[in-house]
DNA sequence: CCGGGTTCTGTTAGCGATAACATCACGAGA
DNA sequence: TCTCGTGATGTTATCGCTAACAGAACCCGG
């Protein structure tokens, strides 16, 4: 080979060069504009693959200030919400041609939450979708950037964003009227923890419930969703075993550690006491027993946001902030039973 | 206000003329340029807050060629194990200074990893990570673009790329050996999909140490992961429940659905057959009985593989191709016995 | 008090694409 | 035949930034 051999990869102006015509031409040709001639695009197509030619997607976005990248603030995408919830993002987006993205944060407060979408700002992302599951993250979505579009899910509507969520309260109302229709008196909550809108959601759910249905609303404990917070509530209520006949635990995976406490004092489920879970992670239905558990639909939660957001950023003015509901699921399997 | 309100957001020349300097400076004040009086700094950042003015990304990645982002080519991130990988991607890349854009693929074939390292290349990125943990998917690395830095995380080696990954036949031999060494004559093996690296070292493992102990290699069942086909594998050993003593299961989601068959079947875990399984999801702990198994870092090969990344991204040139190996660690629990 | 190096700052020229406008060839209608 | 509209293409300007060079101010020692 000659001395002309380019290490850098080719450019716009080394397609047009070989196809013999003007760069423009060959912008209109990947740009799909329909004057151009047949027999020119083809030469510029042949010439492209000849080079290897591929566009440069960040010269293009300056110019067109569009970048076809969307932002997403998660916090700990190794959980199965978030990581599902995110999962639908990602597809539904790149089904729309965006990129994706994200910023997954460690801890979720205010300042995280800002930092991040003022990262992704810079970054030049068309806009944003928050998974804001706290009410204090939440909050950061008042001071978006000047004309950023954005979404939250899962979050909170405060009329300054759209939201995309699963209807927490109706969740919890299905789990306790089951529990309840099943002839149990009451039904006890293990929670997820404080701040977070998804247990507040649930306990409201619950709380309504049994108020609608006139019965005492028992004291409540406080996971933070893990097995292990599960696992001591179930211990604390195993020592109840009498008075308590029936739960609604927040999560799947306390529901697993309320049946890991059980197993090991000896409460019979659901012979003694019944359990409903929330979410329905792949392994409820080989929990033992399997868990009766309220499905929530990650994936449609992911694609309802991807749509407001991109109906937003087509057409590039400010719409009305919408509050999407996405329904749950009741999901009946072995761990509740009469009463 | 006057007519001069600009929608449009400040650039550095804004930033510039308020602050009565040249947009060079700026540039130099925001780069951490030395040769800047203290005094013309604080001017230059008062005139940036004073605006709300953020760079951008895009303008700067034009000329500098380095978008500081990376690329992250996964499979179905809503699995614990590349959700867990993701993640600790991520936070090593962001502690680093760089944003992560990620594809999620729903089939992973060879196809559509190089469309999926095709888009990132378009769109700038510094360098690629492939989370491919299949033999086919593995192979797309080596048609990668040209002088494109990457990794492969749970791939393969090749010799064309760097590859981190946990030690999967050590692991194997870890769990298998402590079988052997509770009195089981011999362990059967539930393992992963085919064309799975991982599903193949485990193998390799768990033969390697019957092999070594002199011990017969019974037959082995194929699951694809998921706890169902666990429960699947489950029924049948307990049918061979005389036969069969000890089980080493190639992932936790599978043992748990071998758990909910033994339970059905009335197979006393780990009376009659005593179970290893491999990952150590956050479950494991609460499974009943509590699992033993083997906890694989996957925030380690995260941080890892980033590590590989960047010294290529820095360097500049290419590296010797490197295999890192992240130990796997094995977790005492309930679900093993004596024989 | 002057030459020659530091500092500091400004000016100019790109990065690789698209937008906007200019040009040219050609055919239809006056 | 001479416009004039239209389709195909080329030319130039521009996006917002950094690199490279240029110039001004300052310090020092001789």
């Amino acid at each position: 080979m000659g001395p002309n051999v380019d290490r850098r990869p080719p450019v716009m102006a080394d397609v047009a060069r070989l196809a013999g015509v003007s760069h423009q031409t060959v912008s209109r040709v990947l740009n799909d504009h329909p004057n151009v001639r047949a027999e020119t695009r083809t030469r510029v197509m042949r010439a492209i693959d000849q080079l290897g030619y591929r566009r440069n997607l960040v010269a293009r976005a300056l110019v067109t200030k569009h970048s076809r990248t969307l932002g997403v603030v998660s916090f700990d995408t190794t959980l199965y919400g978030p990581a599902s919830t995110v999962y639908g993002i990602e597809q539904a987006a790149r089904d729309a041609g965006y990129f994706v993205s994200i910023v997954s944060l460690r801890t979720i407060d205010r300042a995280g939450v800002n930092d991040a979408i003022g990262y992704l700002a810079e970054q030049g992302v068309d806009g944003i979708v928050v998974v804001a599951p706290q009410r204090s993250a939440a909050r950061a979505l008042d001071d978006l950037p000047a004309g950023m579009p954005a979404v939250a899910v899962e979050g909170w509507h405060q009329g300054e964003v759209s939201v995309v969520s699963v209807d927490q309260v109706e969740g919890a109302r299905l789990a306790t009227s089951h529990l309840l229709d099943l002839g149990h008196e009451t039904v006890w909550h293990v929670s997820g923890p404080a701040d977070w809108l998804e247990a507040e959601g649930r306990i409201e759910g619950w709380r309504a419930a049994l108020t609608a249905a006139g019965r005492p609303v028992p004291g409540m404990l406080t996971g933070d969703w893990s097995p292990r917070s599960g696992y001591r509530a179930g211990k604390e209520l195993a020592a109840m075993a009498g008075d308590v006949t029936a739960v609604f635990v927040a999560n799947d995976q306390m529901a697993l550690g309320l049946l890991r406490a059980f197993t090991e004092e000896g409460v019979k489920v659901p012979e003694q006491i019944s359990i409903v879970g929330f979410d329905d992670i792949p392994e409820s239905e080989f929990f033992s027993p399997p868990l009766t558990t309220i499905r929530q639909d990650f994936g449609a939660v992911g694609r309802r946001s991807i749509d407001v957001l991109l109906r937003q950023i087509e057409s590039g003015e400010a719409l009305p902030h919408e509050r999407l509901v996405v329904p749950p699921q009741f999901v009946l399997r072995g761990s509740t039973a009469a009463h």
